[in-house]
DNA sequence: CCTTGTTAGTTACATTTTCAACTATTATCG
DNA sequence: CGATAATAGTTGAAAATGTAACTAACAAGG
């Protein structure tokens, strides 16, 4: 049985896109697990909070495309440290408007600087064009 | 305190790769996990095999960028379902060869023709250029 | 109102992943 | 040679994730 050779790995999107988000994830994480003992997901409703403002977990869910349960144990992991507050809606007491302390918003803010300054480094190797064109097709594939 | 406007975590490149690669990996998972019960690490183990022939554990975890405890476990797994044999080295009695047996090159096989149509679809919306640019692109942060 | 259906969020359980420790074998160097 | 270090691979426990079932509150139609 001969294998077809015109296919290879190394140039099959999922594959590449998996390497390249890992290897991307590895260098950011760093930031927030070193530094606050954070999981991806924590910093992402963070990251949320902070940069859009107060909203429900719902609301996070559908903007960072989150499950639901991984909000939930964020959210709760994030009001243990103190990072975030929720407070009852009066219009639906199910839902809770989630806001970040003083303490958030600090470390949003530190987090902030160090996702920016790591992605002008990711960045450095493509021109201002290739950049944009790359963005775009992550998004056009993120179906954003 | 005012958070800074000029950040949108829809253009961080580590959030925009995962979101990608997470919508990329999903459609594709459909083949290999609904018809072969397999998770991601083990069709990466078979890929590897069929597409690039015999070889130990060892080289598929620097070639496909995994971890050793995942591949003893993925190896364990496709040697159970028969799709894959061990042959004990004999210069070194640590290591082993694996290869595909028929069975596993069968799978391999449709799961590469499966990957071939998956990897067009993706890839319709962008012109040759753009898909090569996006490669290049992600072979770069990659580190490949 | 009151049954039925829907939604926000949590909890429990199974599956995966990760990390550290372990075995067996080979390599190195005094 | 013989002790020590390094390597291939496995295993067990802990952490994380995904799935499904659950609670509590709201919505809507009879």
């Amino acid at each position: 049985m001969r294998d077809e050779p015109d296919f290879d790995l190394k140039d099959f999107l999922p594959y590449l896109l998996n390497l390249a988000a890992e290897e991307a994830s590895l260098g950011f994480q760093v930031h927030y697990k070193t530094r606050y003992g954070m999981l991806r997901t924590e910093w992402r409703v963070l990251f949320h909070l902070g940069r859009y403002g107060e909203m429900t977990a719902k609301e996070i869910c559908d903007r960072a495309q989150l499950h639901k349960t991984v909000v939930s144990r964020a959210v709760a992991k994030l009001e243990a440290r103190r990072f975030l507050r929720r407070r009852e809606m009066a219009q639906d007491r199910r839902a809770e408007v989630l806001a970040l302390t003083d303490q958030g918003h600090a470390a949003y803010a530190e987090l902030r600087t160090q996702a920016q300054a790591y992605e002008a480094r990711l960045a450095a190797p493509f021109t201002a064009q290739e950049a944009a064109a790359l963005r775009k097709a992550l998004k056009l594939l993120a179906k954003l």
